[in-house]
DNA sequence: TACCTATTGATAACAATTATCATTAACGGT
DNA sequence: ACCGTTAATGATAATTGTTATCAATAGGTA
């Protein structure tokens, strides 16, 4: 197996993703880190991102037709506005608990659930 | 507003994607319906499986970097391999009406979740 | 300090989806 | 049954998000 270095892209990337509430793409990661980091490259951010949501540490999500970026890996829940595309987090575990424990599929190996809920936010 | 029309290539992509168990992308529904259909196109495809998902016909899931599709509009879940891609149906009603019930967030009105773990399935 | 190679920056390539636009056909009115 | 209106279509260009490529750089260990 190849051993991990610690590079600065990596643990810039990191620390703004831990920093924001929010939910990013890889673009807007991208020109959030260049303020620090102004030579970073997109394929960087894109590469870290991959690295960090594989390994765990942070949380890869599919909405809107892109990824979006979350290093809040605790169980909690996302609302997204099908009108505005806004997402908005919700924190109730229970959800993610129930779910987990209610499946008992035949062979397949779960400890992860994505559960996005679609609708109407307050503004729209 | 528009008065929409009932065109063949519409309920033929409809129709098929009813005789099927499986979650489809775009240019797959494209591929089988030609068969029935030879002078349809991709494009008309695309149109009317939007179309289809925004009126709540069909569900439009995003699943390994891509929009599938689904007629089965009723409350089950899905089930991602994080290795192969494999898509497996899963049916336990009550976590879909438990995390409708416990959505509880000021303003947001849903009425719809996406529910889809994350793991590894019995070949992998 | 020197070596090995994981990682990077820059950019090309790719794939999925949407936009464009002239043509076609659904359907209500006559 | 024939119009006329315009929603929908087919063909394809354009767009966008993401990944692949590759020479250059820089962690980490000896």
């Amino acid at each position: 197996m190849q051993k991990t270095r610690t590079t600065n892209q990596r643990l810039k990337i990191l620390e703004h993703l831990r920093n924001i509430r929010t939910h990013p793409n890889a673009e807007a990661v991208f020109k959030s880190v260049r303020k620090d980091l102004p030579v970073i490259s997109l394929a960087t951010v894109y590469r870290n991102l991959n690295m960090l949501a594989s390994q765990g540490t942070i949380l890869k999500l599919e909405i809107n037709g892109e990824y979006k970026f979350d290093a809040n890996t605790c169980g909690h829940q996302h609302a997204v506005c099908t009108n505005c595309g806004k997402i908005i987090d919700i924190f109730e575990p229970a959800i993610t608990t129930y779910a987990l424990k209610k499946l008992t599929l035949n062979g397949f190996k779960s400890g992860c659930v994505d559960i996005i809920f679609k609708g109407r936010c307050d503004k729209c």
